[in-house]
DNA sequence: TTGAAAGCGCTAACAA
DNA sequence: TTGTTAGCGCTTTCAA
């Protein structure tokens, strides 16, 4: 591997020519450029990015800490991370956390270790409540879950809305008894959940507390729970889940007891996941713009690397409503 | 931030000894190990990662160059690769590809540039046959596709076999027209291909080619294929796919057509997905075993970080057939 | 057992 | 317009 000095000894120039070439500086004679070029080429010159990035106290890598990549939304969202970082010259370190708060800090603290310019994070609750303690060294910006109060860069959805809206669409559809899950370790789902609330109240519906259930964000739990609540003596007539994993496991128990969907049992769920509309019935979703998010999210921390005294900004994004088959017309239903 | 500097001087010492200190070297007094971790505590000193890198001429980053990351095969392989990683005290450094060679080789310089320790890469056919002309600088480790030829490590699945398992169930199953639709630009979609003829001709049913197809490995390549096989004079009684993007769009392309599965068509695929179980029919599939691929690659490419010097390896997996709804016996049909 | 000092490859302030 | 030089934070050789 040859080094700047290589290349200036082949140019008959001085490191600090070769350095200004590359930076594009103004001020270099037509002809030593060329000639430092020239010895580029020939030399199949790279600059050495970890000495760069020890000068110049910053690197060029953006790290992405979300805590589930087998989340379809994440997976989503992680492409269009790393596709934006990358026509903006940044690569992109993935951690995973599984919700699990001491990771998360572990991850945090490698950041800082690495010297990230900036961090796009999915934090749990637990992390999110003493997030100002952290007091990090470098740009965050908050993707899916964020405080309303807080002082922190984020993209998100109006979850709330987002709630607020598929739950509408159930009680318009004619169902009045709704179970619930969602997420425990998120604001995600309690905002949600008080989009699920308003919607219920809105319409005159008295909400049922056993209808109401947080849990691990997973299809193992979406499984269990639906299950749980079928059991009940008066079972709900559909089910609302807060994220894709907890649908495939809702999907999974109705199956299991062999319920029609939707004429015995509906079921809406959050992101446009493949499956979804694979499955038979399809499933009514409200789906996330997964691109929209990455792309904003790594603009966000762009931004804020250029300007760190910007002032904080919250993009919030509107979902979108698909109905599918597996919630429909009560006149329809039995 | 405090550097090593800061701890030296409030240790009282050199920075040799607390760098001594922090890399657990033998020959320091007791006492003064304690003072220099004393103050390390004291200053909260974290050691600068781009700085050592820089002097050790090599960092804990691996690299990671997926086709794919929406493929749930790649995203399920990362989910494992990124674990094993940060178990050893490594992180990953992720890019997507696209099955793109320019953006290949683009990625591969980019991993030279950031002195990563090691890359785990699933190539392009045209990025294969190349391969040693590239002469990159870091271990490689190929997972999914690789040479036979090639003097590589690489962690793989037995793909002529597992082809040939998938054809053989469908044979027994009564099959006999079958329809196949394979990825065109790697080595994978060539070997299920073998492993698919081998068991055709082992069964002794003659090929007709114009029911093999090869594609671009997207789920709107495997619908409009579908569609396309469908459409011949003679229909195939079953499809063939060979990766879960294509199974999806011929799942979809068998609905729109409103086939019956399995009485009208049999469609089995690859990888167990979340939704291979979730649709109905569910679909049979070859499951790869994802995690041990993600955790293989990862710990051979360490073990050659630790001897380059070592005789390169493949570790070949077995797949599992996964028998389910979507392909069934001969006689239950029509 | 410890410290002084060189140097990894680069950038930028300063001087010429 | 170009070169000299210091130094980013760390490890390691050599000497004491």
């Amino acid at each position: 591997m040859s080094s700047i000095k290589d290349v200036a000894k082949a140019a008959n120039v001085s490191t600090a020519t070769v350095s200004r070439v590359l930076a594009n500086h103004p001020h270099v004679r037509q002809e030593v450029r060329e000639r430092v070029l020239a010895a580029v080429a020939q030399l199949e010159y790279r600059p050495n990015l970890i000495a760069r990035n020890l000068r110049s106290q910053q690197s060029n890598t953006l790290g992405l800490i979300v805590s589930d990549i087998r989340n379809p939304f994440f997976t989503a969202v992680s492409r269009a991370v790393e596709d934006t970082a990358y026509a903006h010259g940044y690569n992109v370190l993935l951690c995973n956390t599984d919700e699990n708060p001491e990771k998360e800090l572990l991850y945090l603290q490698l950041m800082g270790d690495e010297q990230v310019a900036g961090v796009i994070f999915s934090p749990t609750l637990q992390t999110l409540n003493r997030f100002h303690e952290l007091n990090l060294s470098f740009p965050t910006v908050l993707i899916d879950r964020s405080l309303r109060s807080g002082d922190v860069d984020a993209v998100l959805l109006d979850n709330v809305s987002a709630g607020y809206t598929l739950a509408q669409h159930l009680i318009n559809q004619g169902y009045r008894r709704i179970g619930a899950i969602f997420g425990e370790a998120s604001t995600t789902g309690r905002e949600r959940q008080r989009g699920f609330e308003d919607a219920l109240r809105d319409a005159g519906i008295s909400m049922q507390p056993e209808y109401l259930r947080f849990v691990r964000p997973r299809s193992e739990a979406g499984h269990s729970t639906t299950l749980d609540l079928l059991r009940l003596p008066q079972p709900p007539e559909a089910i609302f889940t807060s994220n894709s994993l907890l649908t495939a496991g809702a999907l999974q128990a109705i199956r299991e007891r062999r319920l029609q969907m939707p004429e015995q049992i509906g079921l809406v769920g959050f992101d446009d996941t493949a499956w979804a509309s694979l499955v038979q019935p399809a499933i009514t979703v409200l789906a996330q713009p997964t691109d929209e998010i990455g792309r904003s999210a790594t603009e966000l921390v762009l931004q804020r690397v250029a300007d760190p005294q910007r002032p904080t900004r919250k993009i919030i994004l509107q979902g979108e409503l698909i109905v599918r088959e597996s919630s429909v017309e009560q006149r329809v239903r039995a």
